[in-house]
DNA sequence: AAAGCACCCTGTACGC
DNA sequence: TGCGTACAGGGTGCTT
């Protein structure tokens, strides 16, 4: 499931291969995959631009136009953009090809079709909507301080809220709620400053090292780097997917619970429950 | 503000 | 074999 160093993965490897490509022409086979212009309008607006810029913000690609345009990709759980040469086979998930003027073209895969496309003047519309990006200059210790002393809820949900904390996703929450052992049902205005202070560590030193990585390609083989490679993060994950395992600090079984609908890797005797405190 | 749920999808894993 | 069902997950939108 892609989430920040897996997108920022992808617009690394499309920032060094696809600036300065022009877009000769586009195919849409599912037309749901776009959102807000009609099939139609997507690809007339999109043909004969020249891409200048690859960003990311959050789990957004956001792809800069010569026009002014943004044309923003959110992969959502199995969305893959791919640079590929042209005479390249279609998976049965493929959903839009973007055909290049060098030959080669950008195909966008997504076996869920829970992916979105949405190409705009204003990306501000999306992007401002989002909370600060956790490897952002700005995103400093003492501004994480602050957001979490005035929310109550539960702080997986919160790092899950993209309004909160731009980019997190449910692998990366679980291994940073584990390395800064804290249990994911603490409110987070509960949690002491040297708990928020491991937090705000972890969290950007789980991330920085998945992006080295190249990202997390689980079993299911979902995540894909623009030139279809593989991330090499899952193996250093500790905590997401071990049920039932040794925990790799103290040994105690790590378990899985469920926390607003989402399933959620603790270990009991690291991450004490809030209840079993209280 | 916080929490729950349905929805969007489909492959996988299960029970019968 | 094969059918039916539950589940996984990010985000949106609605309700409580």
């Amino acid at each position: 499931m892609p989430e920040l160093p897996e997108v920022e993965t992808v617009v690394r490897g499309l920032r060094r291969c696809l600036i300065g490509e022009t877009i000769s022409s586009v195919t849409i086979y599912w037309a749901r995959s776009i959102a807000r212009l009609d099939p139609e309008q997507f690809i007339a607006q999109l043909t004969g631009r020249t891409v200048r810029k690859v960003d990311r913000r959050g789990k957004w690609i956001v792809v800069r136009l010569d026009d002014g345009q943004g044309l923003l990709v959110h992969l959502r759980m199995t969305g893959q953009l791919l640079l590929e040469p042209a005479p390249c086979p279609d998976d049965d998930y493929t959903r839009v090809v973007f055909n290049l003027k060098s030959g080669r073209r950008l195909r966008f895969s997504d076996m869920r079709k829970f992916g979105r496309l949405i190409l705009t003047d204003n990306p501000g519309d999306v992007l401002d909507e989002l909370g600060p990006e956790p490897l952002g200059e700005a995103f400093t210790l003492e501004r994480f301080e602050h957001m979490m002393a005035e929310r109550r809820g539960r702080v997986k949900s919160l790092l899950l809220d993209q309004r909160f904390l731009a980019g997190l996703g449910n692998i990366y929450v679980n291994e940073a709620l584990w390395k800064a052992r804290i249990h994911p049902l603490r409110p987070a205005n509960s949690l002491s400053s040297g708990e928020v202070a491991a937090l705000y560590r972890a969290v950007r030193s789980t991330l920085h090292a998945a992006i080295g990585e190249g990202g997390t390609t689980l079993e299911n083989g979902n995540f894909r780097q623009a030139d279809g490679a593989a991330g090499e993060f899952a193996s250093q994950l500790l905590a997401y997917g071990h049920e039932g395992e040794p925990c790799p600090c103290c040994g105690a079984r790590i378990e899985r619970i469920t926390v607003g609908q989402r399933g959620t890797y603790v270990c009991p005797a690291c991450q004490p429950s809030p209840a079993a405190e209280s």
